[in-house]
DNA sequence: ACGCGTATGTCATGGTTGTGTCACGGCCAC
DNA sequence: GTGGCCGTGACACAACCATGACATACGCGT
């Protein structure tokens, strides 16, 4: 159950609090990093990529507010839990409209904050998973819709693809061109827990191959590289 | 990336939430036209196209919600994608009652509500006349009212539905093709407190089957995805 | 060019997990 | 009380997926 599913970014400036709360996360198998302060927190954000950033709102240098308003004004829609110090409805309001996505009132059970997490991260990681804001793809005679798991293939056949075969399609198809390693094929696809073997990986290539190749021994999209693992390409390509 | 895609009238009085949407809105491509209030919105629903309606419900001069059945009465079906407080189920009865389209309840993230749109927008190009979203939906011989909760079923009978099914059954209609998740069902039917086991799901997809299916066992509209969820199409499709 | 070692292709199989389905019990409204 | 609705648990079943065995292809060194 543990290692990481989720990297958080905690931004409070009482250490007793955010030891505490660090700790908790962490025993939770999350990844958390800490910062004290606006400006840190923004920096952060920024330039890295986490599931979750947990934000008090009074903060020295830059509050919680503006920090997540000037985020979201750049673009960056990394989900964001604001802890406002109490239960003043002005509070909540102005976090709602600072694009905040959930709110905790101080002083508050760490229980209720996992759960929150949990919930956060949860909702977030199936929606990265599977749903790009480009949903389709077309290669060859080939599509597929990513939101429906559906598509059709070079002969006319409907293909319900299962939730593996389509998760390992997208992340082919996310590095278009590219080699993707097994590993990182592994990694996306089941996460760091659990950690089949990579025999299993060329099963489910196998699998799209025999969906989508109209001569899998001869595959035109899904091309293996030797020794490192496949590379997807929209446009028939022979191996020669 | 594209050029108009889609017209969009956004209303909502929070101005700092309103322009946060909008901004991403656009930066997709859409154009987008936002409004304060309720009476301004019914007025340009009146006088303008619009792809898509986003309304919150809480406006001043008139909420949402008779904001959209007046629309409706007045033969109007732009989609509406309601944005709802997040509360208590009398709520999301009166958004569906009220012939709304889809619902995101807030908080809720940026991102999901551009995926909604995307989807929604998306739908109604590609089969506008057919099937716009309207309070009523015809699938394979059924038909069903969401305003009345009547519908008449393959065979001819009339179908009651319970407030839970005919929910229930709205947000699959409303994402008709797509995949929906356990979860997200849970959270639309029953609100984010309370969550019944998702046993609970699977028996109202189970009664919709045995009312509007001819041959429950192999659904022609209430599809599983297994590991995810359900999937609802208008037009009959096997399972294969 | 040949052969060997290693990586991948391919298939069949069992275990595991998720879902179908039903029946029962609680709750609320009438 | 009684009837309809809803939530839950149990059981059976089906789908899915991980694995191992074997066959085949590749690439390197000689």
């Amino acid at each position: 159950m543990n290692s990481t599913i989720g990297r958080i970014l905690l931004v409070e400036d009482e250490v007793n609090l955010a030891r505490g709360i660090r700790e908790n996360l962490e025993a939770e198998g999350y990844t958390v990093e800490v910062v004290t302060d606006g400006m840190s927190a923004l920096n952060s954000i920024r330039h890295k990529e986490f599931s979750l950033v947990i934000l008090d709102v009074m903060l020295p240098r830059m509050d919680g507010y503006t920090v997540c308003e000037t985020a979201r004004r750049e673009g960056r829609d990394t989900p964001i839990l604001f802890l406002t110090a109490k239960g003043g409805g002005q509070d909540r309001i102005r976090g709602l409209e600072a694009g905040g996505d959930d709110y905790l009132t101080k002083p508050f059970q760490l229980r209720e904050l996992l759960l929150r997490v949990a919930a956060i991260v949860r909702r977030r990681t199936r929606y990265d998973a599977m749903t790009a804001l480009e949903p389709m793809v077309r290669f060859g005679d080939n599509e597929f819709d990513f939101r429906s798991f559906r598509g059709r293939s070079w002969n006319g056949a409907d293909q319900l693809l299962t939730q593996k075969e389509a998760m390992i399609l997208k992340v082919l198809v996310a590095r278009e061109g590219e080699m993707v390693w097994r590993e990182e094929i592994l990694e996306k696809v089941w996460g760091d827990d659990v950690l089949p073997s990579s025999r299993t990986v060329d099963n489910f290539v196998l699998r799209l191959r025999k969906r989508f190749e109209p001569d899998p021994e001869r595959p035109a999209h899904f091309h293996t590289v030797r020794g490192i693992g496949y590379r997807f390409t929209t446009t028939a390509e022979s191996d020669q």
